[in-house]
DNA sequence: GCCGTTTTCGGCCCGACTGTTTTCAGTCG
């Protein structure tokens, strides 16, 4: 059983206690469910080496649940509460305003257990006449069921960040905001992001908050007060404004920016040093008095730590290296020097070579691979020998003639499904840059797929193994791959892996990335851009290994021409 | 149910908004 399977688990306990009014017992397993779906480790070597009580939130009680699950597929104790209660309840939390009481209520009045007989109730007038409930609340559930229903998916940061940053810069320019800055999991740059989080300052935080919602985008307002108000746009992206005075406005930011469980983390430093940390400010517990607040920077540093990036914000560590001033010198979103994977109409690219060259140029960057796709893959209109020849001679042309930008000859070469490459060797021993992808044949078994990019990777003339797990994100998941053979061949072969910045593929991921760490593999931040407006993409890439704490040094286009070209020979 | 350099018992993050109530419970972030 995998450790997402036994998260599933715990967190379904979770839910039931919860329904059920018991204190702190949710909290306990929401933890330990947390902890163990982001442990690196298989859950069952874990257990073989009789260290479950050793991984943290996980005490005798949970452990010996575990043991059950492990041992013989399923828990005695969560089918007793499957019987006490009918699963679709947990549906019913889902919607937005009901929490376990209201589920549980509309359970025991009205029989209800899944979210089609809560839409039919709600429309049959049902809940409004219930204690407590009323026309409001009724109308609110419905819009909610809508909601659930058409938002079932996070959206992807590269989507939504150019409409967050031109809310931000909009309410910059309005008089009445003196700071304004982004925050939550779009300042933290996950890769999916449920919805926009906004901190202001202001001396006249209505105003404020008339210009927000009073923006066009704007479909519904969810909420508006003086220190809060929530936005539904007509894209239905939800955003939450919060005002504050300006002795706050460091506090709110740390606050609203998170992640839930670093910022625990960070109240129980506080607590430690009875103090308490607030939206407003960190306090004296008995004086009142205030400590910081005004910047982020202050409230890290009171507390003993170095200041933390917001990308690192995911409680994985970064606390304690904070504390022990170890954190990592993340790669920085200027450090850029290129981009080693972008497509030209040679392939499907949309623009020239010359075109994504002068791209390039305005990014500031030192030289771009042009990497077309190669022959075997028919629907991108793959070049073969011939066409990568003839290529190589225009580009040898442009770089003649242009200035200031320096075009590699490259190709974005097919694995075949045993591994082979679609383009042979005498034609690949002349390109400066080989990229070669996996783009057929992704149900393989995992041993297999392995073996498969293993044999790419010993091929002398690849450079990178582009998107090296396959994910689509919300799409398709990644191909079954032992990445931590992958992070070894890589290393010893001093083969790149790619991170693909692409905007729905962020491949390999932040998890991946944080797990490579120890092997020390080296990476390209590429944009795999399929016209010249997807090259800034880069920029989602660069915070994804920056969400893996990856430095400037594990980056090899950060590298100046001449020392790339040392490092590719 | 977990945790501990103050603890093996007694705590467990904190505050705003809504809706339904006349003072607050529930939910959310």
């Amino acid at each position: 059983m995998e450790n997402r399977e036994v998260a599933k688990n715990l967190y379904e306990i979770a839910d039931f206690l919860e329904i059920k009014g018991v204190p702190f017992k949710p909290r306990a397993y929401r933890r330990a469910a947390k902890t163990i779906e982001t442990l690196l480790e298989d859950i069952g070597t874990i257990y073989r080496r009789g260290e479950l009580k050793k991984i943290p939130s996980v005490g005798a009680s949970i452990a010996s649940k575990i043991e059950e699950l492990l041992e013989t597929g399923s828990l005695g104790y969560l089918e007793e509460l499957r019987e006490e209660l009918p699963e679709g309840l947990r549906d019913l939390m889902e919607i937005e305003g009901i929490g376990p009481k209201t589920a549980l209520k509309l359970y025991e009045k009205l029989k209800i257990s899944s979210i089609d007989e809560l839409e039919s109730a709600a429309r049959q007038g049902k809940i409004s006449r219930l204690e407590g409930f009323g026309a409001k609340t009724e109308e609110n559930i419905l819009r909610g069921i809508e909601l659930y229903r058409s938002a079932q998916e996070r959206v992807l940061l590269g989507y939504i960040l150019p409409v967050a940053q031109g809310i931000e810069d909009r309410l910059k320019s309005f008089e009445g905001a003196a700071r304004i800055s982004l925050a939550g999991s779009i300042r933290r740059r996950r890769e999916t992001i449920g919805d926009i989080d906004i901190v202001a300052v202001s001396e006249e935080p209505l105003k404020v908050m008339d210009f927000f919602t009073e923006m066009p985008e704007v479909k519904k307002v969810l909420m508006k007060g003086a220190t809060r108000s929530s936005v539904l746009l007509s894209s239905n992206l939800q955003v939450d404004i919060r005002v504050v005075e300006k002795e706050s406005f460091g506090a709110a930011l740390q606050y609203l920016t998170g992640s839930k469980e670093h910022n625990i983390r960070l109240r129980d430093l506080a607590v430690d040093k009875h103090w308490k940390l607030s939206e407003y400010g960190l306090f004296d517990r008995e004086t009142d008095e205030r400590i910081a607040g005004e910047t982020e920077e202050d409230i890290y540093q009171a507390l003993g730590l170095s200041y933390i990036e917001p990308e690192l914000r995911e409680n994985r560590g970064e606390i304690d290296a904070a504390l022990e001033q170890r954190l990592p010198d993340l790669v920085k979103y200027t450090d850029m020097k290129g981009d080693l994977h972008v497509h030209s109409n040679w392939s499907e690219g949309a623009h020239s070579i010359g075109e994504m060259a002068e791209a390039a140029k305005s990014l500031r960057y030192e030289y771009i691979a042009v990497c077309d796709h190669t022959k075997t893959l028919q629907i991108a209109h793959g070049m073969n020998e011939n066409n990568i020849r003839e290529r190589n001679k225009e580009i040898e042309r442009l770089n003649r003639e242009k200035e200031g930008i320096t075009m590699l000859s490259g190709v974005e070469v097919n694995i075949d499904s045993n591994g082979k490459l679609d383009i042979s060797n005498e034609v690949l021993k002349d390109l400066d840059v080989v990229v070669a992808s996996v783009h057929s044949g992704f149900k393989q078994p995992k041993e297999k797929m392995t073996k498969r990019i293993l044999t790419a990777m010993h091929n002398d003339y690849v450079d990178i193994i582009g998107h090296p797990t396959g994910r689509i994100i919300n799409k398709r998941a990644e191909y079954q791959i032992d990445l931590p053979k992958i992070f070894e061949a890589a290393t010893e072969l001093g083969v790149i892996l790619e991170i693909n910045a692409f905007p729905d593929r962020l491949d390999l991921s932040d998890t991946n990335l944080f797990e490579s760490r120890s092997y020390g593999v080296r990476f390209s931040i590429n944009s795999d851009a399929h016209n010249k407006d997807h090259m800034r993409y880069v920029e989602l890439g660069v915070a994804t290994a920056r969400r893996g704490w990856l430095e400037k040094k594990d980056i090899i286009n950060t590298l100046t021409l001449e020392e790339l070209k040392k490092q590719l020979s």
